[in-house]
RNA sequence: GGCGGCGUACCCAAGUGGCUAAGGGAGAGGUCUGCAAAACCUUUAUUCGGCGGUUCGAUUCCGCCCGCCGCCUCCA
């Protein structure tokens, strides 16, 4: 079997990836905050470790796969507080719109999806681990991670002390601790209606904890590999590696695999700068979930991903080509006695260039001179049966990644009841030659959102766009 | 101030110390078609931000400059 690479934030190299029981892949994404509908830049990362989920698949890995579910912290809290609800009232809603979300995007689902607000327990108990360990201090009504307790501290983001003070932002709460770097691992005191019982009193956990505490729950104390977005390395990250080997002094993670943002034309994307859009926004404006997954495959995971509109038209075109070569592979009828074209294969080259670091380009170029290649022997009437079940095969292959090929939307019984009936009076003028009958049922689909294709083996419809 | 990334055709985007610089989109021409659509063929970078250097040879390595972007305590 051929080698898996990966670049780990940890090494800044790339490097073979082995799980440490394989085929077994122990892998922990970091998922939303709930505290409204996701954008599409988390989109982006969350395609992304679709598409390291169904590459390690595809390579032959088994995946256990764990993605928490912030509904607590200070924003869902806020905004709670501002409509008047109950916390899980107020999250509720955009945890069921983000599995939605997940659904039409074709996003595989993750064995567990645990949730802050239900893992008090083990949080309060990693908590007491650190402090038994004399690495978390009590402070006020909070605890808070001594950095100086770790030596390991500011491995995995490269950034010294120096750095990070030069450049702080200073936190309101600060003068509670011993060192403005130590964050907070359990918040008390707040008089908050969101709180729970602890030994330290009322109080809520601290941001990075539950990842700490559920990520050792689900997957154990070490696992193979934890993603997220690149501006969660610090200090998310680096607080995680602090809290899960303070506790247990074993590693955490052997690789870390980080997203690159993506921007909206150009630039970072913000509700100021007014191209802030949720995936929800999009699909309203017209396009298609497929397209939009595309568009965030298609780019390399390290790379800033420009969206643009121009680019996500690009991205339903590259889509509707390769559906339009799937319905033709299956339509198509080999002629007896072509040969076997032992040149016709694709999936391997897709797969090892998924292999490299999840090379994406690659393995769409080798998909793509793949269908041209077939397409040409389709027109040449060359292509044998044996040949188009391989064909259709490969193509399946890289489909079980990419995961495009299938329709956006199951069409209504009704609707496609009115196109095939307007088909048929369309074919019985273009029997009788009335082609100017003909050319207005043309028209009229078209206004339906239906394109027709005439063929040998009869007229197929489709969507437009 | 510290750390890091990027700049390849009209757009997106791979890639390599020298063999025709992938692939997708868009445009143009052609084949096929009643018309279309789809598909195929041809075509669009003697050139890889700029200037130097190393080298027989650099887009690829090094230096400087210009431009863009990110991180540096709760943002995916």
């Amino acid at each position: 079997m051929s080698d898996f690479y990966l670049f780990n934030t940890l090494t800044r190299t790339k490097e073979k990836f082995e799980p440490l029981e394989p085929p077994r892949v122990r892998m922990y994404c970091c998922g939303p905050t709930v505290y409204d509908y996701a954008h599409i830049g988390n989109y982006r990362t969350f395609v992304f470790s679709d598409l390291l989920r169904r590459s390690l698949l595809l390579h032959g890995f088994k995946v256990l796969e764990v993605m928490n579910i912030t509904d607590v912290d200070d924003r869902t809290i806020d905004g709670a507080a501002k409509k008047g609800l109950e916390l899980s009232a107020y999250t509720g809603p955009y945890i069921e719109a983000f599995f939605e979300d997940l659904r039409q995007l074709r996003i595989r689902q993750a064995e567990h999806y645990p949730r802050a607000t239900e893992h008090i327990a083990e949080i309060i108990a990693l908590v007491r681990r650190l402090e038994e360990r004399g690495i978390a201090y009590r402070s006020g009504d909070s605890v808070y991670y001594r950095i100086g307790g770790f030596k390991n501290y500011g491995r995995l983001s490269r950034l010294d002390s120096s750095g990070i003070q030069a450049g702080a932002r200073v936190e309101a709460d600060n003068y509670d601790k011993e060192n403005v770097r130590d964050f907070v691992l359990w918040k008390g005191g707040r008089d908050e209606s969101v709180a729970w019982d602890s030994p330290w009193g009322r109080g809520r956990p601290g941001w990075h904890v539950e990842c700490s505490a559920m990520s050792m729950k689900y997957l154990g104390e070490t696992f193979d590999l934890h993603c997220g977005g690149v501006d969660l390395t610090f200090p998310h990250h680096e607080n995680e590696i602090a809290q899960s080997e303070g506790a247990t002094g074993k590693p955490l993670a052997r690789f870390w695999v980080h997203a690159e943002h993506l921007l909206v034309d150009g630039q970072k994307m913000s509700k100021s700068l007014g191209n802030f859009y949720t995936f929800r926004d999009l699909k309203q404006q017209g396009h298609s979930a497929s397209a939009i997954r595309y568009l965030l495959l298609g780019t390399h995971y390290r790379s800033q991903l420009n969206f643009t509109t121009e680019a996500l038209h690009a991205a339903a075109s590259a889509v509707g080509r390769l559906r339009d070569f799937h319905e033709r592979l299956k339509i198509c009828s080999p002629p007896p006695g072509a040969r076997e074209e032992p040149a016709l294969w694709c999936a391997q080259a897709f797969r090892e260039a998924l292999e490299d670091d999840l090379s994406i380009s690659q393995a769409l170029s080798a998909l793509f001179d793949f269908v041209r290649e077939v397409n040409r022997l389709i027109d040449l009437r060359t292509l044998s049966a044996e040949s188009r079940a391989r064909a259709l095969e490969e193509l399946r292959l890289c489909d079980s990644v990419l995961d495009v090929l299938e329709p956006d939307r199951e069409e209504d019984e009704e609707f496609v009841r009115g196109v095939e009936a307007l088909i048929e009076e369309r074919n019985q003028a273009r029997r009788s030659r009335d082609f100017g009958r003909a050319d207005n049922i043309r028209a009229e689909l078209d206004t339906r959102g239906v394109v027709l294709e005439d063929s040998p083996q009869g007229t197929r419809w489709k969507r437009k766009g």
